[in-house]
DNA sequence: ATTAATCCAGTTTTT
DNA sequence: CTGGATTAAT
């Protein structure tokens, strides 16, 4: 039998054996949850005859699922490992709603944040303000509202927003019919653009299965104690008769995203006939690793008593805790130790709380000739060359997507979202509904004027003095367009600057060369070698080359150049690996598995290291304020004041993941000062040492250097 | 009203 | 060093 591959302990073995029906697993660090998940997968298949397009497989990560994916192909066969439905929740709704709906657009935070912007900004608080006299409570900040939104949306079902604010936040009362009507229009403003976030996936999901129900005979959830109360409750809409959930409360690390324990807590209540496994076997790390991991997490309030058995009893390498005067010292001497290490790079870990530190570890590792591998390659995408060339490629792809337009017009001199609104819809109207109708072969029966002048604000006020001067066409006639393109009337609006005309030209170019392209390599290099890209690319490479000073050398600005360069063949590399514009656009957004780069050390937060496993491990910046992140912990506790699992807990939790992802080495690390983040004249940042070090009664060695 | 230029603060974790 | 807010200019 194909169980028997996976060597499964009796434990394990119990749990994936389970009856049909609803089953919790709970899965300490380091238990097997991969092997006992795989192993169910190939039982119910095996043994209960169930096809495997049957099952659904819901991870965390994108990466979870294809690893997950991947061991059931090595075991069963690939065939099989393909048919199973597997990904995030995101993922798998995105699947599904793009079927019935293939002009929904997923777009990224940044762009949705900016719509709940816009309409937040139509809003005036004066009024609300003036009733308070003494301002007792500030109104939100758009940003904050926007977060405050989406939290709410991932934790509250049945509520209203406003109804929401008035139990957790009282003191913002009056400003909460002025909030309902934002995230109201908020609403309406996005299927205007067609657009959606990651929380209108799962949204929308939930709508869609209420018209066509979708029935698996068992639904598998990874990580569940990171689950929200959204998620969970698209779980219950898809209404299983067969579920295996599987978490660990002492590794819920997403309360800020909504991260309910409660779902874990109360799952013997909702599901009356549940069964519980708990896997205690620890196979993964050392026992003093473990001993410190449980003498850190029994502060915590237990929700079941646990208790993990050690089975790996060599070698015992005790944890060290290295003491260092400035933090950047830590990272020096991280980097002189994995150098004298034994282990494989890829088999070393550095973790850290904030991704602040990612930049200097990464700095010190580089110039001690050691080689890293970033798994979280977010910054990457949030350059503006790389969100360029991406804002361009979506647009191509899917030119009613106005905000990619918006995006990469407003690089253009005199142009701003306004402005460069107006332009998209003028020359939808002058193609008579296409924008691409509307460069190549605009209808010339408009009356342009009366266009033009129509979408001026303030209509009523002007009665006939309302007329537009048109520019004229020969303003242009430097830029050497063609006589066709010289005489499409968009050239007469008055507002389009020279930039502007010359990016819609070569955009008139782009989009009939884009109808032959068919792969995201050739995309890429479409639009990196064509001049509207030329110019943003040098735009920005004078911009970040410009000194306090105001001058900018060549040197300087070849030398951004050259780097704006290689992010753009990064990213046709990236490219290359999908094979239409689709499902690489997707990936970029959704987040996918082959986005890291290259080899050696593992860079991580604490949070993405969740689920992964690591010979050595660095835990860097073990300081008070910085981990425990002190800003956060205190401001998490405002959201819910009764749920202790928030705040210094999680924190908790977090350090105990980080501990527990090492098998066999272990350090940990903190510096007392930082020169480096203050300017000379500030006082130099004092840190103290982090209270898990106490917690975790780790002896302090102090610095050897310096 | 809209964009460009300038100055100032602040720095979280993920789909 | 970037983004946000403020101010100046069109």
């Amino acid at each position: 039998m194909v169980l028997n591959k996976l060597n499964l302990n009796e434990e394990q073995y119990q749990a994936a054996t389970a009856n049909l029906g609803f089953n919790l697993i709970i899965a300490s660090a380091g238990t097997g949850k991969t092997s006992t998940i795989v192993g169910r997968i190939a039982y119910l298949i095996e043994e209960k005859k169930i096809s495997p397009e049957k099952i659904l497989l819901l991870t965390f990560t994108n990466k979870a699922a294809q690893e997950m994916k991947e061991r059931v192909a090595s075991i069963l066969s690939k065939k099989i490992a393909s048919q199973i439905e597997a990904g995030t929740f995101h993922a798998v709704s995105y699947r599904y709603l793009k079927k019935i709906k293939p002009e929904l657009v997923l777009k990224r935070e940044r762009d949705i944040s900016d719509i709940f912007k816009t309409v937040y900004d139509r809003r005036d608080f004066t009024k609300a303000s003036i009733y308070l006299g003494e301002l007792e409570a500030q109104y939100y900040t758009p940003q904050y509202l926007y977060q405050l939104y989406t939290f709410y949306q991932n934790v509250e079902l049945k509520l209203s927003f406003a109804d929401w604010l008035a139990e957790n936040k009282p003191e913002q009362k009056d400003f909460l019919d002025i909030y309902q009507d934002i995230v109201e229009e908020f609403e309406e403003e996005k299927q205007i653009f067609n657009s959606m976030n990651f929380n209108d996936l799962l949204l929308n999901m939930k709508k869609f299965l209420k018209e066509f129900p979708v029935k698996y005979d068992e639904i598998l959830v990874d990580e569940y104690q990171d689950t929200n109360k959204l998620q969970d409750s698209l779980i219950s809409d898809l209404k299983p008769n067969s579920l295996f959930c599987v978490g660990d409360y002492d590794q819920s690390i997403y309360a800020f995203n909504g991260a309910d324990i409660s779902n874990i807590a109360t799952f013997k209540e909702r599901f009356p006939n549940a069964k519980v496994f708990t896997l205690k076997k620890n196979y993964r790390s050392t026992k003093p690793i473990l001993d410190l991991a449980n003498k850190v997490i029994s502060r915590n309030e237990r929700l079941y008593e646990k208790q993990l058995e050690v089975t790996k009893l060599s070698p015992n390498i005790p944890p060290v805790f290295k003491k260092f005067l400035d933090v950047s010292d830590q990272y020096q001497w991280v980097a002189q130790n994995i150098k004298k290490s034994k282990n494989n790079y890829k088999d070393i870990a550095v973790l850290f709380r904030n991704n602040s530190s990612a930049d200097s570890v990464e700095a010190h590792l580089r110039n001690a000739g050691i080689p890293s591998k970033r798994r979280d390659s977010r910054s990457f995408f949030e350059t503006k060359e790389i969100r360029a060339i991406l804002d361009i490629y979506v647009f191509l792809a899917n030119p009613k997507d106005l905000i990619a337009f918006i995006n990469f017009m407003e690089y253009a001199k005199g142009i701003g979202p306004a402005i460069a609104k107006q332009i998209y819809e003028f020359l939808v109207k002058l193609g008579d509904g296409s924008i691409y109708r509307g460069l190549i072969s605009p209808n010339y029966d408009y009356n342009v004027r009366e266009l033009f002048s129509k979408n001026r604000q303030n209509t009523q006020l002007l009665l006939f003095d309302d007329f537009v001067d048109l520019g004229s066409p020969q303003r242009f006639k430097d830029l050497n367009f063609d006589d066709k393109f010289l005489s499409n009337p968009i050239l007469k609006y008055p507002k389009l600057s020279q930039d502007a005309a010359f990016l819609l030209y070569n955009l008139k170019y782009l989009m009939q060369k884009f109808q032959q392209v068919k792969s995201p390599a050739s995309a890429i290099s479409l639009i990196g070698n064509n001049d509207i890209f030329k110019y943003i690319w040098g735009y920005l490479a004078k911009q970040r080359a410009q000194t306090k000073t105001g001058n900018s050398s060549k040197e300087l600005i070849k030398d951004h150049k050259n780097k704006i360069y290689e992010r753009a063949k990064i990213l046709k590399r990236l490219a290359s690996k999908y094979q239409n514009h689709r499902a690489f656009l997707n990936a970029v957004i959704l987040g996918s598995n082959e986005l890291d780069s290259g080899e050696g050390v593992n860079l991580l937060t604490v949070h993405a290291s969740k689920g992964l496993e690591f010979d050595e491990v660095y835990i860097v910046d073990l300081m008070d304020g910085r981990f425990p992140n002190t800003k956060l912990a205190s401001r998490n506790i405002s959201f819910d004041e009764e749920n202790s699992s928030r705040g210094i807990d999680e924190e908790r939790r977090l350090f105990y993941v980080a501990v527990t992802r090492a098998k066999t080495i272990l350090y940990l690390t903190a510096g007392m000062e930082d020169k480096t983040s203050l300017d000379a004249q500030r006082k130099i940042k004092n840190y103290k040492i982090s209270q898990f070090i106490k917690e975790g009664n780790l002896v302090t060695f102090p610095a050897f250097n310096n």
